[in-house]
DNA sequence: CATATTGTGTAATAACATTACATCTGGCAG
DNA sequence: CTGCCAGATGTAATGTTATTACACAATATG
């Protein structure tokens, strides 16, 4: 079993709602966007959605993007190996597509290397314009 | 002359004090940090920073982390290729090491081809742990 | 000089995220 | 069964990051 074995992760309300909330969008949502979608099922308070996000983030089951200050939920089966997540952004819908590269991480690694800098984690945000655009 | 030719660029007051600051520092600065450094040479909002900020960052000087929301000064001359800009973040220490690469901005174009995406801009920060920790 | 562009000062507000504290729930050791 | 504990929850308050709005000043250019 990995550390994304997504199968095996039980979740709570909370968690469920706001992931459903996530997968269902078709563009990242931002804590507070969550928030007020599930104002109906009784939250009240960004925390609830913080924490729900944080198990969800914790499991791979989905990514922040950071320059966007926004979530969504994850395209691939993680956990398959060392590839790196590559966020693509298209600026003019917003839409965002989730791919991984194996060569990229190795580059990384090695570019680390040189510096004696021993990489755990890596955040790659692309922005330009996707191709129905 | 290319888009990021330093020499060519003429700061106002604001703009270099933030520089300054940003340059000076050992580690990258929020704006607001930038603000309260700069409070004895009369800046008083937070827009002051950011509006620096906009300019220094539109030629390169100043790098936005955005894993950290926070801003450190260049340290490589940019536009001398097509070569991707990586950020590595020792979560140990803080300091950040800006290193560039053209394996990786060619992985990078080649992964988006295979989408459609046409690449404007890549922002890689990697999280691990420095030589001296 | 007239005008356009860029920069500035200040206040207010918006957007994003965390701390603090009390309570609840479900599993499990005794 | 019972008492305890870890994880989850509810709520309020607060902290941090960034922008909008508006009036005015400085500089460059025709």
């Amino acid at each position: 079993m990995t550390a994304h074995d997504h199968s095996s992760i039980v979740l709570t309300r909370n968690q469920k709602l706001v992931l459903d909330v996530v997968s269902g969008a078709k563009l990242p949502q931002s804590a507070y966007d969550i928030l007020d979608k599930l104002r109906g099922d009784g939250f009240k308070a960004p925390l609830q959605v913080y924490r729900a996000l944080d198990k969800l983030l914790a499991h791979g089951l989905v990514h922040r993007l950071e320059s966007l200050s926004a979530f969504i939920a994850c395209q691939h089966p993680h956990g398959e190996g060392r590839a790196a997540t590559v966020f693509m952004i298209c600026d003019e819908c917003g839409t965002v597509s989730e791919q991984t590269d194996t060569c990229i991480s190795g580059d990384l690694r090695k570019l680390a290397k040189t510096d004696g800098f021993s990489v755990k984690q890596a955040n790659i945000e692309v922005r330009g314009v996707c191709r129905k655009h």
